[in-house]
DNA sequence: ATCATAACATGATATTTAACATAAAGCGGT
DNA sequence: ACCGCTTTATGTTAAATATCATGTTATGAT
């Protein structure tokens, strides 16, 4: 279930995240003693759905996924969150309980902040809480505008997005280790695992990626773009 | 474009509303002095895509949908909002303007606050910040919840999720008056107009539902209910 | 190294959904 | 009432996607 590790001081991830702007050093020191760090091997449970929400939960590094059962045989991933995102951040005002699973693709620092500690601060720093606004407020609309997104595009053109997405949003590469398996590609997509492989193939047939395992390069990323814009 | 009309004092809506609790009196009569209320007559538009966010919109009364073009010939439904809910809640933090329209779909009465106003209690109120946190959370998980739930289904799913989601959540009866059109209804659950009128015909044609124009009667929702939770 | 298992891959077929065509019914304007 | 326009409606066909079947390749455990 993780393993805790030595957690940097919030001040080192005060300057990479936009979150802690607003916190003086007294205030940040506050919210430094009220979280935790752990460890998450590639492929292990962070929580699990239906699980108390207690923390709001910083990615440090790593890639964690959100997901959902949907049926006896099928999940859906809701979305993937990477180096200084928050995660909960939306649910932890609304719900009591996690109604997502997270589990992590890749090798993983997960900083947990203690949830009641968290609330103290926003409720006595309203500039604080401003920026938590505007954090939440962009996590939401990119989670919202990438599902419209897909949800107006055929098989291609979901294939191509959520591979630019991966290149330009994850690993700011056009050569990168796809961390997801093809079935998670299509739980991500909403797709049959099938198509998810067909796509790839044909891509790959047609010159646009190139394909070694979960290695994938971008070789025509224009053309992705296209096929993406059109489907 | 909407026609100032006379609004009842905050007070009143803070009954109504969960959103004001936390504000101390003094407080709600300094947003009363920056809200303006407008009457939309059903059909009109309350704010293109592009605009300039200056406001929080709170249905006071009526119905609204947001909406977006995809295509020359396309548009989505993002969401429809009901008395009492806020919009752009969201977007206020993260956009200086909407990335969809707002037309009323029915005659609708909506209430703008000035933005300025807004944050400014907000920033110095944390208890407020962390109401508008809560509501904030709420109607995101709800839009984000409700997207998903869709994705999953087929025509037949979505047609009966959305049913039931006007019976249940916004009109509280199984008959009502469908607020959009059949085209509508298909930009909502992206689906295509012809299919949304043929599915609700085989509703009708298998005794789940009544159609008279858009008056809807559910005659059984329970069996409404097993459709929308398989497909 | 060998086995078992899961992931990848591809072809054939069935099902679902979109697109096209056409017509009837409702509705606002004159 | 009549006209033009939009919405509702239904049948037909085409395209997209899912499902099924089967084989191959990777991967992890012993």
């Amino acid at each position: 279930m993780g393993t805790l590790e030595k957690s940097p001081d919030c001040q080192i991830c005060a300057f990479k995240s936009l979150m802690f702007n607003s916190l003086k050093q007294d205030q940040l020191s506050k919210i430094n003693t009220c979280k935790e760090q752990f460890h998450f091997g590639k492929g292990e449970l962070v929580c699990r759905e239906g699980d108390p929400i207690n923390a709001i939960i910083y990615v440090h590094a790593g890639l964690i996924k959100l997901h959902k059962r949907i049926s006896e045989n099928q999940s859906q991933i809701i979305s993937i969150a990477k180096p200084f995102d928050f995660v909960g951040l939306i649910s932890v005002f609304s719900k009591t309980n996690y109604f997502y699973s997270i589990t992590a693709i890749e090798d993983s620092s997960i900083c947990f902040i203690a949830k009641d500690c968290f609330i103290r601060e926003i409720a006595s720093n309203g500039q604080f809480a401003l920026d938590i606004l505007t954090r939440m407020s962009k996590t939401n609309d990119d989670v919202l505008e990438a599902k419209f997104a897909l949800s107006s595009k055929n098989l291609r053109g979901r294939i191509a997005h959520i591979l630019l997405d991966f290149a330009n949003n994850i690993y700011k590469s056009n050569e990168f280790e796809l961390p997801v398996s093809r079935r998670e590609m299509a739980e991500l997509i909403d797709m049959r695992m099938e198509n998810v492989i067909r796509v790839m193939s044909e891509f790959r047939q047609d010159g646009i990626i190139k394909i070694n395992g979960h290695i994938i390069e971008i070789t025509n990323p224009n053309m992705l773009q296209k096929i993406s814009d059109m489907g």
